[in-house]
DNA sequence: GTCTATAATTTGATAGAC
DNA sequence: GTCTATCAAATTATAGAC
């Protein structure tokens, strides 16, 4: 068969635009929300016209689910589940300890990842792939390294660490939810230090 | 000075529309979110005519707001609660595990909870009092009343109630956001009863 | 007080030039 | 491959009849 990458091949799309569309279109989405975006706005925020975001893709929610696929991707955890590997040696409490601050110092204040979550969770009726997707890059990842890390630590002797893994990230990143998604700081106020020293109190020696 | 309420009253708007326009409303924001909302779908839903509407509400804006506030003051977690106060004389294990029980009976398989909930995540960036509202109408009351029951129930000794509660709502909550708020039930399954019991031997014998 | 009819603008999407 | 110009439909909001 031919090669696709003849000289004066028949591709048809700039990858550049693609990006440039793509990144326009996730700022414009952020900000606005899907129904209140207009394809207008992501043409200016993208520096393309019209007529070429819909050569890239096939209409507003093909350009939408593209995209919050894309983010989805990015969202893992990864940096926080290297707290559970990378100084194996130390203590659980240590460990455990440096989990929920990496989970919480990368949320609290990153408006990039409020927004993006507020986005997630209004649109997941309406787009229910993107809700799982969500889970499955997000919480699945981060509940699978903590059960292994909960099951083999030596020191702690838990019932169902599956279930223990379940309340330490509902515990963070509830809190996350209620104090900066909700904008409940001052509502009902409360410090990550009691909530974290609660969890160590709850799991490393019960 | 003169009554307000003479017979033939400068009163110009009727209740009954007004009760009409909150309630079709309600339904129109819940399936539609709010940029996605039509004046005109509200007209019909409600029965009424747009002036009609704009005679009663200042704007789409307006409405929103009105309407959220009355849902926002009837989402309060008053029955979950009641579990605390009904049965003194049960173990705190009993009474705790019937608080976490009528609150996931109160979620699971609710759908305009659900879709509520996901109404107001997702406006919260938009509507930033909605969310505030949200958090003191519906997490105050039941942090409150959680706290003042961990904080006096002879059996326990919890150095910290106050997150003792956040760790048990949160973990209750968050489980209910990721197997239904987000469709995860089957990318990271878990039933409420392994839950449950890790909260248990997390805060009856800790 | 509520409706019918409509104004003014904006929307998602496309035809056709180059 | 991308743009200018434009379509048909939908949108928020209101004027004026009754």
């Amino acid at each position: 068969m031919e090669s696709d990458k003849t000289p004066h091949s028949s591709r048809q799309l700039s990858p550049e635009k693609t990006a440039a569309i793509l990144d326009g279109a996730t700022s414009v989405f952020l900000e606005a929300g899907y129904a209140g975006t207009t394809m207008d706005r992501i043409a200016t925020a993208a520096g393309v016209s019209k007529p070429t975001i819909y050569s890239h893709f096939h209409d507003k929610e093909g350009l939408f689910n593209a995209l919050m696929e894309r983010m989805v991707q990015k969202m893992e955890w990864a940096k926080s589940v290297n707290a559970l590997w990378q100084a194996p040696s130390d203590s659980p409490e240590a460990v455990l300890r440096q989990l929920a601050n990496e989970m919480l110092d990368s949320c609290m204040g990153n408006l990039e990842r409020i927004t993006f979550i507020r986005l997630v969770m209004g649109e997941a009726g309406r787009f229910p792939e993107l809700g799982r997707a969500f889970v499955q890059h997000g919480d699945k990842p981060l509940l699978e390294a903590l059960t292994h890390y909960l099951t083999h630590c030596p020191a702690l002797n838990l019932a169902d660490p599956a279930a223990a893994a379940r309340m330490f990230t509902g515990t963070v990143i509830y809190f996350f939810i209620t104090q900066e998604m909700m904008n409940g700081a001052e509502v009902i106020p409360m410090t990550r230090e009691r909530l974290v020293n609660q969890l160590m109190s709850s799991i490393v020696q019960s």
